[in-house]
DNA sequence: TTTGTTTTTCAATACTGTTTCAAAATTAAG
DNA sequence: CTTAATTTTGAAACAGTATTGAAAAACAAA
């Protein structure tokens, strides 16, 4: 169980951290709405506080946001107790809400109860599947025959980028202007060392990235 | 890739106009809201580049506007860093925003990214048939009789060059200029070496390469 | 800041493809 | 049929490219 906290105020974040890890749940935390939806964005949460008020982004905008690539399942945590913003929560696509002040068992409780809800309907979720390699676009794993490898960013977006090109022949320059933008001024063996990298990890199926001499790689299985 | 570029500053639209049109793109341009909201009921945009402050109607209220016919994805262009701009910008139904003063890279960059998340669905992939002879650009591939042949970089370009120029008559210099390049400053003969090889990875295919005495070759079938 | 991690650069090595050349084969013309 | 021009072919010399490891640089977290 992993959940992610988003609230300003440490004190919060901390009574909550607290209470979800010695129920043996996993947490990671955001300080304001813009992390919040980097962090979705990075990671893969079973489920979602948020507090409403917060600087740089609030919280209603950040689910808005996170809804728009996630089905993750949010509680608000909203400091003001008026009707007006429980009706905002559901609309905006909040799963539940606590008003504060709360007790922390109440918090653990719908926790529970929203992923109870959660994961009896749950979505497929979109992930390529190559012999035995897996890959989750959407969580960002990568299994090979069934052990997690851990990949650093650019592993993870080369790889994604060769999975959703699958077949076609990719030159170092289209990699780099995909994978690494087109402001990269850099060398073009970068992209040799990462996939060198890249297929350390992948062990096995390294076999799937080949090299086409003189042009670049492939992803083809 | 067909860009709408919403701005009342000339400067920026030429900034913007000439960068899309170097990576291949088409542009039109409106002066300010107005003018955007009827140019999109009358033209269909791959993506739309949208300032805020504009006189006539500002971008909020065109893209709204907007949103009641079309789903075209819109980038903001936000001359104001304030997040109450971006905040704002996410809730009205744009897909992105750039804060000025930004790189066109950026930019560029962006309506990559945007148009990616809107076209989900893959094209067909086009290929070259001859009898037993299938020839895949995209994927660097060739197949004789379904088997597919490794072929070195240079005898794939040949390949390529002769296929795309089925019929013509080529000659070596021709040949040389165009798959070697114009700076190549060798012998006639690494042409007939080439096709040499490329024959004999051809198999039975290799009569497509007909030898014209005293000129060169050509592709036929 | 310091520390640890990721990314990039670089150069040595290993590997593969390219070019040249000349002998042999083919073709066209007298 | 002979000759001269041209292409084909094989093999050796050459050139270029990918891989790798290590170190430097950039970056992020504590």
């Amino acid at each position: 169980m992993k959940v992610l906290i988003v609230d300003d105020e440490e004190m919060i974040r901390a009574v909550l951290r607290e209470y979800i890890e010695f129920e043996g749940g996993e947490t990671d935390e955001a300080q304001d709405g813009m992390e919040a939806v980097k962090k979705c964005r990075e990671n893969q949460y079973d489920v979602i506080l948020m507090d409403i008020m917060m600087p740089k982004l609030d919280g209603f905008s950040a689910v808005k946001e996170i809804r728009k690539f996630s089905d993750t399942p949010v509680i608000m945590l909203s400091a003001r107790g008026e009707e007006y913003d429980k009706l905002f929560g559901f609309e905006i696509g909040s799963d539940d809400y606590v008003t504060k002040p709360f007790s922390p068992k109440e918090v653990i409780a719908r926790i529970h109860a929203v992923m109870k809800r959660a994961g009896g309907g749950k979505k497929p979720r979109d992930m390529y599947e190559f012999e035995g390699l897996k890959i989750d676009k959407v969580g960002r794993n990568v299994y090979v025959d069934g052990e997690r490898v851990e990949l650093t960013p650019k592993e993870y977006e080369l790889l994604f980028y060769f999975v959703e090109n699958a077949g076609v022949a990719l030159t170092r320059e289209r990699l780099l202007n995909q994978v690494w933008g087109y402001d990269f001024y850099g060398d073009d063996r970068t992209v040799d060392t990462h996939v060198k990298m890249l297929r350390g990890n992948l062990k096995e199926y390294r076999k799937f990235i080949v090299t086409l001499r003189g042009l670049g790689y492939k992803f083809e299985t």
